[in-house]
DNA sequence: ATATTTTTTTAGGCTAGTCTAAATTTCTAC
DNA sequence: GTAGAAATTTAGACTAGCCTAAAAAAATAT
């Protein structure tokens, strides 16, 4: 059983190692938990003796099999509060993380089933993010970032990045939320900026943004 | 703001106080947390420190204002959380408890605002225990333990002690929940053993049950 | 009213998780 | 291939929350 920090410290490594596939330097662990560096190599100690991760001094770490499957674990928790949140209770999509921070440390097994079941068995969070189901299997939609693609493309936006409160705020504001259908229109080579029609609207966005919003195909 | 386990501490003062009316005393409340009366001593010294209960040496606490008023938001965070869990995800009367120990330090105002509303602004939990509102104010129906009535009562169960798990599960097989009419056909001198109607049936009940019922009138 | 028992507090030590500062290892540049 | 820079680890210290054992205060019994 995972502390409330050994959790959170899993958690980050197996998204800084995007899901597991790249080595999480100690550095950029300490960054990304807001603590210092050897806080960071204290905590990987402790994971690596419990064999959540693997560790080799000085080169960084790699979660294991029992490390990844209980990262997602917690992800499905994060995923379906987040969920709920959202179509249950009114809040808004820039609401939800801090909240859904906490509750994914809930331990009851017997609750997050039935949350699951009270909200359908949705298989992706409101943000287009994949929620892994009991087993930590993830239906993965292919997904690529709209800055990637060129005029005449038409597809359906299947997720955003969701990093920054006033990024959600803005592609809220604009509708650009998973399972909208998008058209590019025109893309300015000088700057990556580009048209889009986006529901029935016409929108101008610039590369920050186009950056932030994966679609299909 | 608290740490889990100073309001964990602060509500078992409030409810060993009797809702703010009687002192505590420092071996009550280690028993109660399951811990030494030395941690206790030490969680005292704090609480008292930060004013939230008035502490005599060798003589206990008691909640000041700003306790009783902390101490009431976690109750009702406490009893939102299980009328949720056994109105919205089906979950049973003596299942509730452990779960909700853990949802009421969740720390989020709009979260609490918004539970409530889904939920339909309900007085009372799952228990028929009152649930404060977002001032701590309690609305108290009068409530009498079925033991200290005599042959003849008829009335309406507004409550029940949630203290064990059996005894839960017996009163839900029995039918003996909040809000359902109860009638006292006869009481035996000899042992207060009682014969009720419940519902459409009569059923046969010891003191030791008839005392964890508390009804109306 | 004093001796004994009970209760409470204090003293000192432990672990988890954090920090700063120093030591060590690896990387980079020439 | 070695010097300096950057990254990482170690050492040692701090707080919160818990413990045991000893000391002190209050309650009780004769």
């Amino acid at each position: 059983m995972l502390s409330l920090a050994e959790e959170n410290y899993l958690k980050a490594i197996y998204h800084l190692s995007e899901d597991g596939t790249k080595d999480v330097l100690t550095n950029a662990l300490a960054d990304s938990m807001q603590t210092k560096a050897a806080s960071a190599t204290d905590m990987i100690k402790k994971l690596s003796n419990k064999k959540f991760i693997s560790y080799k001094k000085y080169y960084g770490v790699n979660v294991t099999a029992k490390g990844k499957s209980q990262a997602l674990q917690v992800i499905r928790k994060h995923r379906l509060w987040e969920t709920f949140l959202v179509q249950k209770l009114g809040f808004t999509w820039d609401e939800v993380h801090e909240v859904a921070e906490q509750l994914e440390h809930i331990k009851s097994p017997r609750l997050i089933e039935k949350l699951d079941e009270f909200l359908g068995f949705p298989t992706a969070d409101p943000h287009g993010d994949p929620i892994p189901d009991g087993d930590g299997k993830i239906k993965t939609k292919p997904h690529i970032p709209l800055d990637h693609l060129n005029e005449g493309y038409r597809g359906v936006i299947v997720a955003v990045k969701d990093s920054d409160s006033d990024l959600l705020k803005y592609l809220d504001k604009i509708g650009a939320t998973p399972g909208k259908k998008i058209q590019l229109i025109s893309k300015e080579a000088y700057d990556d900026s580009m048209e889009v029609i986006l529901g029935d609207q016409k929108i101008f966005i610039s590369k920050e943004v186009s950056k932030n919003i994966l679609v299909t195909e």
